[in-house]
DNA sequence: AGTTGTGAAGGTATTCACAGCG
DNA sequence: CGCTGTGAATACCTTCACAACT
């Protein structure tokens, strides 16, 4: 029951490499989708089967990259309701996101940005508000906001998680190095480039030691 | 035979959670370590068991802390050789981890940036030396680099990831929402804000859905 | 007591192989 | 034929339960 996470992960990729794709028109089949990413045709096509689509998903030469497309969207709840996000820390990493293009067609709105450094916050520019940090709770609560994006030193980003739950955040993409303690029911997912390096790593070490 | 994907993900988290505890003499139970990252406790002890270590990691109230995180790593290949790294493109993103503080006590050695526009190469200050993107090819082979973080536009990703490899680049930390496809024999890594936000969202539906 | 360590059981995801369809 | 779709087999990871140790 429910789609597998690691099937939902790729369903996700594949979405985005549908629409970067181009060519809309022209049916995509499982053994080329295999070629631009290289999970096997057949993980692919247990994948898609697993979103229980209509069958107009798929034709004799292949799937139609828009039927597709939509169908994986909506099997993941990506178009139910748009989740709202705050960045919080604007330094280097976190202002980055300020103009970050890969939000337009996601499920996710940007919609505050926080930083205790008053100045900071009115030399950056953004499409959505900023604010200093002692307006978290009220902002937060007021927009409803259920997902943070961390962007603090590591030394105050435990501190700031525990803030940020207070507030009602249930989920929080961490970037920081360091590993966050929280309570049941909310979520974190670690995004580190360490992390990310590392497991490169294993996987190039696992090809070479089978030759 | 070999350490499987999820446990050498943990345990890579798990050391440097052990970094950042402080107090490296005292020692750290299953169950304490389950409470700091929401991990169970029989599954930490698993993880630690694939290690095959010595008996002298753990006593009879838990593991110590600087034995274990030394295990860890050699484990993980992360003592055995420092891997070369290059950031790729210094718009926001890339120039954030110019001054990122994680790769300390990682086996990753940040040792050259690159960037198509010469004048932010001369503006922005690095421990390492920037170049201009047509020294790619020269500087990654005397360097002998293998590691890459990808940080142009979404546009150049795939047309930069190719002269990566061509290159002698190996594995690729992707930081575009651009999904690549590569030669076997390459690793890439997504590291994606919105996957990040996806997976945190799934995890709560699926809590939600079971009451 | 309170801890780790591990074989065995259970659950999930991947891979296979081939049926079915245009 | 080339393609998708899917039950069955396999491999993998997690969880359990309890023995062993201090």
């Amino acid at each position: 029951m429910g789609i597998p996470k690691p099937t939902a992960e790729r369903l996700s990729q594949l979405a985005r490499l549908l629409e970067q794709r181009g060519k809309p028109g022209t049916p995509i089949s499982s053994a080329e989708i295999e070629h631009l990413t290289g999970w096997p045709s057949h993980t692919i096509r247990k994948d898609i089967s697993a979103l229980a689509a209509e069958s107009d998903i798929s034709t004799n030469s292949g799937y139609d990259p828009r039927t597709l497309a939509k169908a994986i969207k909506q099997a993941l709840g990506f178009s139910i309701e748009t989740n709202k996000c705050c960045i919080v820390g604007l330094g280097r990493l976190g202002s980055a996101f300020l103009e970050y293009s890969g939000f337009q067609s996601s499920p996710f709105l940007l919609c505050a940005g926080f930083d205790s450094n008053v100045n900071r916050i009115e030399i950056l520019k953004a499409d959505f508000p900023l604010f200093p940090t002692f307006k978290m709770k009220e902002v937060i609560s007021r927009l409803a906001i259920r997902y943070a994006i961390l962007c603090v030193p590591p030394a105050q980003a435990q501190a700031t998680a525990d803030k940020l739950i207070e507030c009602g955040v249930t989920g929080i993409a961490n970037f920081t190095p360091s590993i966050l303690s929280v309570p049941s029911g909310i979520e974190v997912e670690n995004v580190s480039i360490i992390d990310a390096l590392g497991s490169l790593a294993a996987r190039l070490a696992a090809k070479r030691s089978l030759q």
